[in-house]
DNA sequence: ATGTGTTTGTTAAATGTTTGACATACCCGA
DNA sequence: TCGGGTATGTCAAACATTTAACAAACACAT
């Protein structure tokens, strides 16, 4: 077995991704370690050990190919494969989701909202119609469907995600305000909002 | 000069307070450092040495007070004075924030919403009606808001911020898909959505 | 009041991450 | 084709974070 890739390195890979997508679209053909480590405000040596990590990219006296380097951690990211993408809970943060363009472009397409709320069901959102939670099971039967974003009250996050996982859904990108660490036989990516503006209150606090 | 603080404690101090207003609400009294550590599945060692970075708020042979603990934590995260809150860019996203009720509770207020799009200026929110961005300096004039979400088009988001800075705004939680970091006198936290779906993807796509 | 058991705060070891250094490989101009 | 210059890949050192271990302090039952 390979070894493990650790977390500091992945999350830094989307923001590498981002800046080489811009040098991609300013029609620049190569850069150095050095000059990504300039515009990324990071160590050239970490760029070099982060991507060193998938395999050697780049090329002595050259540097990297933009174009190869940004596809490369496309497919490192998964990015190469379409996703489809299910948004369970569509108050505000759901719709907000649900008509984010920039995710289509990344491979991932919503292909469904589901929610409990009578006001909200039958609505067709950026395209999409919102079905009731309980037609969860018929609708994503051979959808393919592998991510879930979850934007629901925690109190259902838990056991909605359960039956999600049942369903086939491999990955949960879970805004809940509940960890769903425990689930066995899925991933999940928690984002809770409210932690980053913490974090944020107490860093301007700290400076005072 | 005290010794700082690591981003890695300050980033898990949220979900502490989480876990303890939980306890709290539960009606817990105490917790040691083990029983949470069980629930947060996270090691009691580290707990210990977390919360040591800012005093010793347990007692040998008892544990910790789960309502002293709790109001500690959140003096901590700067909890205990209010924040101001504007919101710039009322897409979906910034909808989606300008209605999320949760904050309130944590003492940030939402005082303003911003916008270009004559659609949207003039609209109510949450009972709170949106300004065009030219009005920001008159608006923002002696109202002591600290904190500013960037709800934006990236193209926007760093003359935006700028000008934000200018006006006494101490934080900006930017969800704009920039990197605000070179930014001087202000604490910038960024949200960048698209980046955890990616890494969501990558740990998907590994297991495979 | 005493002693046993509990749990912290703290030190040190183990582990993980980042940075610096440099040999090696390759580009590119002449 | 050759040689100086450039930039990678990689190794090892520096630094940071996490875990384990334990003495000191306190709670609580008797």
């Amino acid at each position: 077995m390979e070894k493990e890739i650790s977390q500091a390195v992945i999350r830094r890979m989307p923001r590498y991704y981002r800046y080489l997508g811009e040098l991609l679209d300013a029609g620049t053909e190569r850069i150095s370690s050095n000059d990504l480590s300039k515009r990324m405000h990071v160590t050239a040596s970490q760029i070099r050990q982060d991507l060193n990590n998938f395999g050697g990219f780049g090329q002595q006296g050259y540097g990297y190919n933009v174009k190869f380097l940004y596809e490369e951690i496309g497919k490192i990211l998964g990015l190469n494969e379409k996703h489809n993408v299910v948004v369970i809970g569509v108050g505000h943060l759901g719709q907000a989701i649900a008509n984010y363009s920039n995710f289509a472009g990344l491979g991932f397409e919503i292909t469904g909202l589901f929610d409990v709320d009578p006001d909200v069901v039958g609505k067709e959102i950026n395209g999409v119609t919102v079905h009731h939670i309980d037609d969860l099971e018929e609708c994503l039967k051979d959808r393919n469907v592998d991510i879930a974003a979850l934007t629901l009250p925690k109190s259902q996050a838990e056991k909605t995600a359960r039956k999600l996982v049942e369903l086939g859904v491999k990955g949960i990108w879970n805004f809940a305000l509940v960890d769903l660490d425990e689930l066995d036989d899925v991933t999940v990516e928690n984002v809770h909002l409210s932690d980053t503006l913490m974090q944020l209150s107490y860093n301007i606090t700290k400076k005072k």
